[in-house]
DNA sequence: TAGATTGTTAATCGATTAACAATC
DNA sequence: TAGATTGTTAATCGATTAACAATC
């Protein structure tokens, strides 16, 4: 069944911010919420939660809201979190085996099956139970085992030549750490996180935050 | 002299992607550029680059462009960049001690200089020539130093305390890597970056094109 | 039933794109 | 000068918000 008309990407980045927000209500044992009540848990109209739901069908009850347990499998099926996905880590530098490490992933139906690196004094070591192996093996170990998604984590200078391996061996996800805009073909889907943007855009916050004050101290002369 | 009419979050988020394309160019030896290559290679119309420098001031020549190094510089000031800012990193967890050790943000004008944890056997230790101190110690190192930026990458449960122990300590920047949402005061200003939401919203496109390949396999049938 | 809240359409708002006079 | 490209206003597009009939 596919995708009727395209839903926008904007809607489709809130949704694991519901997910998060249903399973913090669900944990703290409540069955049942509004529109309303959610959207001002998130900062956003009931409106928007409703609209963006819309998008997907009808998951409530006029005059109740919604069970909490069952909206958050509906939107967890829609991300298809039902199923289990497999994920390579390509640098296992610090960032690597930090993400290699961190196990909230794997709750969520992620999982780490292997991590490559060139670096020798890596290569035969282990995170986890997950042995380092030269990167030179990756082409073999994607034909013996399902990769659905690969995540970049090395220096940028390397990072557009592991992207196309990574594509021509039939890998559709790419999670990218790092600052380089990956050029892709249209039936694969690329996640960014740029720490260095990130930062830069706090920093001109932090930026506006201090002058405001100057400013401020200034008028009280 | 106060920002007059506000400049949309969205514009600002793109500053640091000018930013890092400018870079690029300028190490590439290239000293002009126009609206429509910046444009081209970061995948955005050339209008929407002239409206986004429109908001700050007129920083090209009319029939030739950008100085590259002109402009970069220019944004860069626009970011802050060109002033230094300091860090505190709270929780030296992988991604703690991932991102202390992470250099890049170094070039930029960012340095680390703290780091803190409660567990008894990081305390004490290194990690670059950093001490790693107890978290007890965060309220003194910050009245003794003059610190601008809180990255917090503890464990979801101490979020909240924590955001709020930096932000009674003056501390007007918060860097937030868990999954929490932090409800600050509007002289605080948060970045987040959410590692689950993001590695969702892939998995739900890796799923789109999983499911698309399907129906493509079931039609030449 | 009366009250509440959804699903859904319509109105508004803001961001992107188009257009073009200004000017290098 | 002729050509190119900006700065800037106007038009379009898309996302958010408001409104309300449907209905639990």
């Amino acid at each position: 069944m596919a995708q009727q008309k395209k839903i926008p990407d904007i809607v489709i980045k809130r949704l694991p911010i519901y997910y998060r927000f249903l399973t913090n209500l669900h944990q703290m044992g409540i069955s049942r919420v509004s529109s309303s009540d959610l959207g001002k848990k998130m900062g956003i109209t009931s409106s928007q939660v409703r609209q963006d739901f819309f998008n997907f069908g009808s998951f409530g009850l006029q005059g109740y809201g919604y069970d909490v347990e069952q909206l958050r499998q509906e939107i967890g099926n829609i991300l298809g979190l039902n199923k289990q996905r497999t994920m390579i880590i390509i640098g296992a530098g610090h960032l690597g085996q930090a993400l290699a490490r961190h196990s909230a992933f794997e709750k969520e139906g992620y999982s780490v099956v292997g991590v490559f690196d060139v670096n020798p004094h890596l290569v035969g070591t282990k995170i986890r139970d997950i042995d380092i192996q030269h990167v030179n093996k990756i082409s073999q170990f994607c034909r013996e085992n399902k990769v659905d998604i690969a995540v970049i984590t090395v220096p940028r200078t390397y990072a557009k030549d592991v992207a196309d391996l990574v594509i021509s061996l039939g890998i559709r996800g790419i999670w990218n750490f790092t600052s380089v805009k990956l050029n892709v073909p249209e039936d694969v889907a690329v996640e960014n996180i740029h720490l260095s943007d990130s930062l830069m855009t706090l920093g001109y916050y932090v930026k506006c935050l201090h002058e405001r004050e100057e400013e401020q101290e200034e008028q009280e002369e």
